[in-house]
DNA sequence: AAAAAATTTTAATGCGGATTAAAATAATCG
DNA sequence: CGATTATTTTAATCCGCATTAAAATTTTTT
């Protein structure tokens, strides 16, 4: 049989890694989880990690690149797929929370922001605006299109995003929570946005 | 001229403190700041803060109390104050965020419980899940009285805490967003909750 | 103003956990 | 199979920062 190449294996066992680190951040806290505690979820040696990131600042670095990944993915998907600006919204919420409490996650929660390496500090802080700045416009073209009501697309947007950060510190990974998670969010979030005249449901 | 007791002072400075470590924590995480950096911001000594706690850990859980204490006076006097559920909802957002951005914030962001002490960490949970269950209870009364819209309270609750809970995460002291969240959040979080008959606005 | 109490500082100490180097094992390839 | 490369472990080392003890200073009390 045809093995995979090398390289494909070794960024395979590093998302892995990086979803074990994201996990352990979001339940036991940054600084309750030593890399000692990462490793023992896929049953490795600490020192073993080092053969995918360079050091721990690093592998916080991936896991929040990788949140900003997966966001930005729904972001993209939601504004290709819906037809107005709530239904974008909505679809938004959907595919994130979808990613957020499926197969892909756990994502990490961006507490630490503020300790990472200056270059990746503002790496991350770039792309976290550039995710409100691009939620906000489709707020903002909700309300051009007549789908959503008139609003503070910044405030409004903050709340949003904040319920959705926020999700990791209060859901541990049980399937009955993310059904309800999966079912209620998108609804919940954007029942607010609703223009008197327009929308389904 | 009557000096104050000692021990109004000394409670005084502790106040200080906390106040001090909260925003250090929000606005460096917790790794990042280290108690020099605390005691800097008071132009103390890093061993000078344990005269006032017994150790960073203290810190910490002192920070998550009074955090837990605002809360739970936003809601009281909302509780009160409100004349039905989404009045009382709506109070609660209110009173609970001028606190947060005014006079007598910033207020600790809960990142670190699972770092705290198991009795600590199982006091502040306990506090976190009875404020958790107070705001349910709003939304039920509120869903009985017919204020609010029939919904999952425990999903709109969590949705409603989280945005809150994040504001630290973004908000950094500056008036003009101070002003804006006041003014925005109460009522865009509780857009979504009005049932069609009911409710002025 | 002397004594006592309260507060802060200076100067060590100690430890948990990140990091590293070299050795050992496992996988792949010719 | 033998050789080479990939992966993991063992066993130190290192270091930042929390913590402590004792001394110094400031405040309060009598």
């Amino acid at each position: 049989m045809a093995t995979k190449p090398t390289e494909t294996r070794f960024s395979a066992k590093r998302a892995r890694i990086l979803k074990a680190a994201a996990g352990c951040f979001n339940e036991k806290g940054y600084s309750g989880t030593s890399l000692k505690d990462v490793a023992r979820r896929l049953s490795l040696t600490d020192a073993a990690l080092y053969y995918y990131v360079r050091n721990k600042e690093e592998l916080v670095y991936q896991c929040y690149l990788r949140a900003a990944e997966l966001g930005r993915e729904a972001m993209e998907r939601a504004m290709s797929d819906g037809e107005n600006g709530l239904e974008q919204a909505r679809l938004y919420l959907q595919y994130h929370v979808e990613i957020m409490v499926g197969e892909r996650g756990p994502v990490a929660i961006m507490s630490e922001i503020p300790s990472l390496d200056r270059r990746h500090r503002d790496e991350i802080l770039a792309a976290s605006r550039r995710h409100s700045r691009a939620f906000e416009k489709i707020l903002s073209e909700g309300i051009a299109d007549g789908s959503i009501a008139d609003c503070d697309v910044r405030m409004t947007g903050n709340a949003i995003m904040g319920a959705i950060n926020w999700i990791p510190k209060w859901f541990h990974g049980d399937a009955r929570t993310a059904a309800a998670i999966l079912e209620q969010f998108p609804t919940v979030l954007t029942a607010g946005l609703k223009s008197r005249e327009g929308a389904s449901g």
